[in-house]
DNA sequence: TATTGTTATACTCTATAACTATA
DNA sequence: TATAGTTATAGAGTATAACAATA
């Protein structure tokens, strides 16, 4: 009998469209607070903000990188955030070519904000969720995540 | 920043940091697999298409709220979109003010392709994960969309 | 000369406002 | 008059290409 292997050994590609159904409505809490927040601030800036929270020390081409964008591209994009006071550009100690980006309080504040909308929101659902399916989902997610790591890709037959 | 408060056992609270955390993959897959069709169009081109195709019968209007834009912008949208070949815009027959908008074939194929390739990389992922844990992500995700629909809401605003 | 950013130009996406056509 | 779309104009985001400053 097969009955262990009925779903995860008989098709990944099964799952996988049950996945790709049901994650519409995680996806769209994640927008949802974003758009909260974007009322100020565009998706791309965001992301900037973001990109430069996670990095101690980051200069222009590195935050062009991060975001998948041209460094010109970059460059009007910290314009607008350091007009809007939420980014800092300071010239690198190191090497004058290179300049030095870091948020500005204003940012720190604009991102928790979002966090703390991003997870209340997810707070709200997980509450009517079933006991177990939570912890489920935690689970799964994380397993997800491990699984999805470069140094996982070890070609397991598809 | 994040003021995790600690409360009683496994709470919504605690579980939304975690879901927070480790949605972060999933969300990168489907990012991911829309870049490899965005080459030939953009990302509120996507969406337009994607609404229309799940639609029967849609006029620009509809396909305006449908996207959260006025109007006009949704005109220029189609524009391109019928330049590109991908949407057909009629002028509707019971009411000459409205039109219809639907998908072409090339349309439907792109979207076709789109969700295959979403698809297949969620099975890649999924194909390395622990057996069991495959399923939970499913049901987490399937309660975890039951629970969000608009009549769950039963209250529960933080 | 190579690296790091910026400026110039053009196209997409969006909003606001004014407009046309139909009901 | 109200409704459905379009056109005009402007700002943001992005790419390509040319440029300036530093190493």
């Amino acid at each position: 009998m097969t009955v262990l292997r009925r779903v995860d050994g008989g098709e990944p590609g099964a799952l996988a469209a049950l996945v790709d159904e049901a994650a519409g409505a995680l996806l769209a809490v994640a927008v949802h607070a974003a758009e909260a927040v974007q009322s100020r601030v565009s998706a791309p800036q965001l992301r900037a903000l973001r990109i430069v929270a996670e990095h101690a020390s980051l200069n222009l081409g590195g935050l062009a990188d991060e975001l998948g964008v041209l460094p010109s591209s970059a460059t009007r994009l910290c314009d607008r955030l350091v007009a809007a006071g939420l980014l800092r550009r300071e010239v690198s100690e190191t090497n004058r070519r290179e300049i030095t980006l870091t948020l500005r309080p204003a940012g720190e504040r604009l991102l928790a904000r979002l966090q703390e909308t991003r997870r209340a929101e997810l707070a709200a659902v997980i509450a009517r969720m079933a006991p177990g399916a939570a912890a489920d989902l935690v689970r799964g997610l994380e397993e997800f995540t491990r699984a999805a790591q470069p140094g996982e890709a070890q070609e397991q037959r598809a």
